[in-house]
Parts: C-alpha cells; sequence; structure tokens
RNA sequence: GCGCCCGUAGCUCAGCGGAUAGAGCAGGGGACUUCUAAUCCCAAGGCCGCAGGUUCGAAUCCUGCCGGGCGCGCCA
C-alpha cells in the first residue's frame, strides 16, 4: 500500500487550485518551512508569466485550496509565498496509515523495473582497499534501496580475474612451489606474498618474463594445466572476497561474480559488429572508436581502443560485450556503474559506443554513479606511511577494534561474544555511515580519527538513537499504541510526524540521483527530531490518548530508523 | 591545450531558484534522583573563491577569471 505523503497530497491541492486559474502547467514546490508546517513555492513565477500581481494570484490559490481537513490554515506571506498549516488531526491520520502498513506505505515504486549494477570490482590476488570499500558500500546501499522499492536487481561484481599478470603469478607459482599452502580462512596472505615475488622476478629477470609471458599464451589457449593453475588462483581469491563481504556486511555471492574472463569469447564479436557497423575503425594497427569532440593534448583525436594492434582486447571490449548482454539477455531498464570518478571519460565513450553501435536503446539508462578519491587526513590521496594502499581488512579490524574499546566503556557488563558482535555492529557501521553520508562526487577524506569518534553525525547516533527508541518500547510492553485522531499535539509531535512523512519522499530522490547520502541527511535529521522529542515529551509517563500517541509515534520512529539503516547496511541492535 | 569534478564557519561537510545560509567536530558556558547523558541546551564563529549577467528573488542558473584535484592511444 502506498500512502501518499503529505507534502505530495499538498502539491496535487496547489495544482488543482492554480489550475482552475489557468495555470495549468504550474509545479509548485512544496517544501518544509520555518514559518509554517510547509510553503509552497513556485507562485511567484507562474504569476510573473502571466503578469498578475503574485499576492493577488497566491491569495486566489489559497482560496481554491480543498477544504478536505487536511489544512488548519492557509496565507500569503511577503511578495506571495504561500504558507500552510494542517490540522494535527491529519498528522495523526497519516502517522496511523503509515504503521498501518507494514513497509510504512512506501509503496512498490520500482516494481517492474530491472537494474544491472556493477560494484565492487576488487582484483584477483590484490588486497582489496579503501577504493573498494567506497564502491562496494555505495552499491551495496543503492541495492537494498531498489530492492526494497520493489525493482528487481542484478549484482554484478566484475572482478578484475584476467589478463597478463595471471601469466607471471602461475609460471612463479610453477617455478616455486614453496609458498604456503592455500588458505581457506579467508586470509589473503599466500596470494598476496605470491604476487609481489613474481613481480620482483619479472622486473628483474628477463627470462622469467619471458617465460611469463609465454605462460599468458598457454592461458589464453586453454592450456589445461595452465587453466586449472589460474582457477585455483580465483578460487582462492573469491574466497577472501566472500569473507570481506560478510564482515561488510554486504550481500555479494559467487553467483553475483561474473569476472573479465566471462567475456572472453564474446569479444571477437563485439569487435566485428563494431566494425561492421562502422562504429569502430582501423587506426595504428588498433581498432579504435573516435568521438567528435574528443581530442588528447596532442590535438589527436581520442579513441577508445577496442582491440589492440597485437590482437588482444582491453577492458573496453569486456565493458561493452558486458554491457551488451546486460541489456539483450538479462533486459536491464538501467545500468549503474559505481565506479572512481577517475573513469569517467571511460564509461562516456563507452555508454557512446554501445548508443551507436545500437546496444543501448533509448529506453535504457546507463549511469556511471561515480565516487570521489579517498583521501587520508592529510588531504592526499590515503596510504599508509610507507606509501602503501591500506589493507581493508586492517581498516576494519581497527574500526571494530575502537568500537571494542568505547562500547566496553559505556556498557561494562558487556563480555565475550556478545561484546563482539556489539563492536562489530558499531564499527562497520561507523565505517559505512562516513563512507555514504557525504556527496559521492566529491574526494572524500577518510579519516579513521573522526570516523571512529563515535559522537556527532555518525552510524553510532543514529544506532543510540534506535536503541533508545527500543528501550521505550520494550518499557511500554505492548501497551496500547492506538493511534488517537482527536488528541492535540506538541510541537515536537508535530514535527516528529512531519519528518517521519518524507521517508517515502526521501527514498524516490535517493533513486533517482543514486545518492544514498541523502538518505543518511534524512535519518540524522529524523534522529534529531526524534532526539528533541525525548526531551520534550515523556512517552511512558503520559497518560491517555496522549500516551497511546506517543507509544505510536515511537513505533513509527523506530521502524523508519531500522529500515532506513538497513537500506544503508548498517546494523540496528536494540540494546547500545 | 581540451574535458570532468570541487572551492560554503578554524576542520569535515549539508544545502543546489525562495524568507534571517545549516549540521557535526574543535574551542567557551551550562544540564545527569529522569523512557539509555554514546544525549541535550546556550553563546561564539561566514565578502557561500572572485567578477559580471539572468531573475521580484542567486550559495544554487549562465559567462569569464582565480585556485585545487583528476582524466585525455594500445594498463584496468
Amino acid at each position: 500500500m502506498t500512502v501518499p505523503s503529505l507534502a505530495s497530497s499538498l502539491s496535487d491541492s496547489v495544482t488543482a487550485a492554480a489550475a482552475r486559474l489557468g495555470m495549468a502547467d504550474l509545479a509548485p514546490q512544496i517544501r518544509r518551512s520555518e514559518h509554517a508546517d510547509f510553503q509552497a513555492d513556485g507562485l511567484l513565477a507562474a504569476a510573473r508569466t502571466l503578469r498578475r500581481n503574485p499576492r493577488q494570484v497566491a491569495a486566489d490559490v489559497v482560496a481554491g485550496l480543498p477544504d478536505d481537513g487536511l489544512l488548519a490554515s492557509a496565507g500569503v506571506a511577503g511578495p506571495g509565498f504561500v504558507n500552510i498549516e494542517l490540522t494535527d488531526r491529519a498528522l495523526l491520520a497519516q502517522l496511523a496509515s503509515r504503521l498501518g502498513d507494514v513497509r510504512l506505505g512506501i509503496g512498490m515504486p520500482e516494481s517492474g523495473v530491472t537494474t544491472v549494477i556493477d560494484y565492487s570490482q576488487p582484483n584477483i590476488a590484490k588486497e582489496m582497499h579503501v577504493g573498494h570499500l567506497r564502491s562496494t558500500i555505495i552499491g551495496d546501499a543503492l541495492v537494498r534501496i531498489l530492492e526494497h522499492l520493489g525493482g528487481t536487481v542484478v549484482r554484478r561484481n566484475h572482478i578484475g580475474d584476467w589478463g597478463t599478470q595471471f601469466g607471471m603469478l602461475i609460471q612463479y607459482q610453477v617455478e616455486h612451489p614453496d609458498p604456503p599452502a592455500p588458505d581457506d580462512t579467508g586470509a589473503m596472505g599466500r596470494l598476496a606474498t605470491l604476487y609481489r615475488r613474481a613481480r620482483g622476478e619479472f622486473d628483474t629477470d628477463s627470462t622469467f618474463a619471458d617465460r611469463a609471458r609465454r605462460r599468458v599464451v598457454a592461458l589464453q589457449a586453454g592450456d589445461p594445466s595452465t587453466v586449472a593453475a589460474w582457477r585455483d588462483i580465483v578460487a582462492e581469491s573469491t574466497r577472501y572476497f566472500t569473507h570481506v563481504y560478510d564482515r561488510l556486511g554486504v550481500r555479494l555471492t559467487d553467483a553475483d561474480t561474473v569476472g573479465e574472463s566471462a567475456y572472453n569469447a564474446a569479444l571477437p564479436e563485439v569487435a566485428d559488429d563494431l566494425e561492421r557497423r562502422g562504429v569502430a575503425v582501423t587506426s595504428d594497427g588498433a581498432l579504435c572508436v573516435f568521438f567528435d569532440d574528443l581530442r588528447g593534448p596532442d590535438g589527436e583525436p581520442t579513441p577508445l581502443i577496442v582491440r589492440k594492434r597485437d590482437g588482444g582486447f582491453g577492458y573496453a571490449a569486456t565493458d561493452l560485450a558486458a554491457l551488451r548482454q546486460r541489456v539483450v539477455e538479462l533486459h536491464a531498464d538501467r545500468l549503474l556503474y559505481v565506479v572512481d570518478v577517475r573513469q569517467a571519460l571511460h564509461f562516456r565513450m563507452v555508454f557512446d559506443t554501445a548508443r551507436r553501435a545500437g546496444w543501448l536503446p533509448s529506453t535504457v539508462a546507463a549511469v556511471h554513479v561515480a565516487f570521489g578519491t579517498v583521501l587520508g587526513p592529510d588531504g592526499r590521496p590515503f596510504k599508509t606511511r610507507a606509501g602503501d594502499t591500506v589493507r581493508l581488512v586492517d581498516l576494519l579490524t581497527e574500526a571494530v577494534d575502537r568500537a571494542r574499546e568505547v562500547v566496553a566503556a559505556k556498557n561494562p557488563g558487556l563480555t565475550g561474544s556478545a561484546l563482539d558482535e556489539r563492536a562489530q555492529q558499531v564499527g562497520i557501521g561507523a565505517v559505512k555511515y562516513a563512507d555514504l553520508a557525504t556527496n559521492r562526487t566529491r574526494d572524500y577524506v577518510y579519516d579513521p580519527q573522526r570516523m571512529l569518534a563515535l559522537v556527532g553525525n555518525t552510524g553510532v547516533y543514529l544506532q543510540y538513537a534506535h536503541a533508545r527508541v527500543r528501550s521505550i518500547l520494550a518499557h511500554a510492553d505492548g501497551a496500547d499504541a492506538t493511534v488517537d485522531v482527536t488528541a492535540a499535539l506538541e510541537p515536537a509531535e508535530r514535527a516528529l510526524i512531519l519528518d517521519l512523512d518524507a521517508f517515502a519522499d526521501t527514498l524516490a530522490e535517493v533513486v533517482a540521483g543514486h545518492e544514498p547520502h541523502r538518505l543518511c541527511g534524512y535519518l540524522y535529521r529524523l534522529a534529531q527530531t526524534f532526539t528533541a522529542f525525548y526531551e520534550h515529551c515523556p512517552v511512558l509517563r503520559a497518560t491517555g490518548p496522549q500516551r497511546a500517541n506517543r507509544l505510536a509515534l515511537c513505533h513509527l520512529t523506530g521502524d523508519t530508523l531500522r529500515t532506513g539503516l538497513h537500506l544503508l547496511g548498517i546494523p540496528t541492535p536494540t540494546h547500545l
């Protein structure tokens, strides 16, 4: 069941009233206001184009608003602002409607829409780092939100499981069977060591480099023992990724992993098709797609290279093959790529190429959901002091350890596995919230100190607010929370209902712009509004309808916070 | 050279056509006999990079500068 928000109901009323005044295409913007419950914007501009007196137009619209029990008062202020106050009864009825639906009246606006979302994308035999963290967490949040809104979501973990580095790895392994045995616990140590040593030998021993290159050829030719070795390495690495995803609470599985190698067979055909359609042409021996407005520093056109001069295929070909498969076979209505902003040009070229080739119809949206570079507290790319990239697992361990200290200090009774679990929920929640809370486009300062301070605008604040709601409800012990719409409301209660009612609209905004940070902002505001309510309006000490209404408010707040945090992938323990 | 992103409080960031620009952190002052003080309240802190333009109205839209980051032919 979809419960229209108060704002959208008001928007309909204002639109209808304006239409009766001859302003048919007015799109009024209803927003929260400091001066009233809501204000209607856009009338001033409309009056201007009609060359009518703005205050008069606003007054006419106000006079034309329906007497449907929603409005307590509506008036004109300043040059033509419309201020609208709603009745307590309308707010309480809205509270009851949302509470009466298990999905809080959100509805299923994504029903029938298939989204294929590409995120995480770690590389085989390499450690996951903070860049993967951003992609993984943002992608996971978008997946959860789209699914919750009733959409069909196909997850794609486009791992880097193919390329020349495998010749090096396999050849080194063949020549040095001595490194420690594969580790099933999810540790990355063996492969990381293998990679480092192989790289070292590759760079210093040209005869080894030659043998490694021959091994690449063997792999591409399908030599059984080489392919078997490759499979083992991929499997070992994938176990590690799964281990990290489990720790993060991210729902990515083997079934979602479709690596670059999966498209190998399709690459020649992709290239041929592009050439046949005249989209790609040969230049300097390579098969290229050119773009009218793209030129390099030397003034020469910048191509998308589909097939290299040596006949090999680059990642552009792989991305095109994957895109085509996602549209044609997976029937995607929307393609999302949660990838570092530095690949913006690449995706522009890939999407443009796909459109020209006819693989990407105008009915299918393709979006590069870009995110900024992760910087350290010094404002430079996040590295260890030695200049190495920071291992994701170390970061998570640090976050959970810090959280454990804080949890233990606040809650001395908690020990053993219960403490570990709480530390995990708080620490991972803090990491995720910090990553999701800011606009994804801009570069992002990763400051463990700040993030794990666990005060202020953090995941813990929201978890804490949620726990306080649950605590009240636990004390109430199932007491009557039936909404009495005839009761009077205090300002803090009205503010809370108005915030709660904006949940569904917020989710719609998040989907429209692929911006999870809007949900963070919403939840933080809601938690603040709830805290004000918590300070001003005793629940358990209240009596009669007021008590029941306040309990209802607690229920809806708790459910909204829990749902919202879950959509961000953040756990919501009932006690903190 | 061209393109993309970003310049908002000391720091980290919201706000992206509406009324007096908001949070958090740090620093200052206060509040725990209370439904969890991991909280709250008060005070302080701003030429919204600069300059033009559009508009009744601009942090928000347009243009040009300045500053920073990133990208631009066989890596992914």
